[in-house]
DNA sequence: GTATATGCAAAACTTTTGCATCCTT
DNA sequence: AAGGATGCAAAAGTTTTGCATATAC
């Protein structure tokens, strides 16, 4: 599906901008990217697309669904496709990795639990924090 | 336990400030607080404190772990007491209630999935977006 | 008495917005 | 042609920091 047909499916007019943007993040070795890290990586592309553009795109797309914002807890938000089916995060507290993951169980559990108290859970997130296979190992 | 000994059994010299913001969030209704928050509890109960120092007390609660620092899917940071044992949120996404819970086989299952993947856990945090029971029922 | 904490103001950072101009349809 | 999108700069909001003064131990 080409960039250009994934923006219109999406109610989205498509413009040089907004296809950059989509293609770098598809293209991109990073799946989690800060709207900075967008700006940036356009720029070394020799992309010039404004910051407050970058904002606005990431915005837009969020809301059409076709990236997630996360706010792990840092203090900037932090975007990634959706292109993928839903996932939850370990976050590396030392190297900063993130390893995705998923389990049925644990989504399971999470429906029963918000039945238990009346409440209709249309999304979650869930993150794991501690030390990745590598740095829990080396005694550095 | 008085608030000095608290303060001082985490390593912090008991002044004034910081008293005043451990009660603060000790007898707040609310469970949870952004710095802002507490700034104004402050205020409203006659207590003068430098924004900034309120800043920096609870960065320093959070490093003493007598708070715990969320972010939510928002822009700024709320603080929590950490006096209690460990629970997930629900958020509703209309009135902006907060229903804490926990889950003994959610947490069981989250480390059964770290444990696959080679790593440590230290932390964690799940959050569930929807509606409340309140805000679900009501159709308008 | 000394090291640390506070208050104020200014700075740093992320994100949003107003407005003139440009581009997609 | 018309509405929406972009770029720039300025604004807004949150959080941090420099420095002189005040406080806890």
């Amino acid at each position: 599906m080409s960039g250009s047909a994934e923006l219109k499916g999406a109610g989205l007019k498509a413009t040089a901008p907004r296809l950059k943007i989509l293609e770098l993040m598809e293209e991109s070795s990073q799946r989690h990217m800060t709207a900075e890290d967008v700006y940036r990586g356009l720029l070394d592309m020799g992309d010039e697309v404004g910051l407050a553009t970058v904002y606005r795109v990431l915005t837009q797309f969020e809301a059409a669904g076709l990236v997630i914002r996360h706010s792990f807890e840092e203090d900037r938000a932090i975007y990634e496709l959706a292109d993928e089916s839903h996932h939850d995060h370990m976050v590396c507290m030392r190297c900063g990795k993130i390893q995705e993951f998923t389990d049925c169980g644990i989504e399971q559990l999470q429906m029963e639990a918000a039945t238990r108290h009346g409440f209709r859970v249309s999304s979650h997130s869930l993150y794991l924090y501690g030390l990745c296979a590598d740095c829990g190992s080396s005694k550095s």
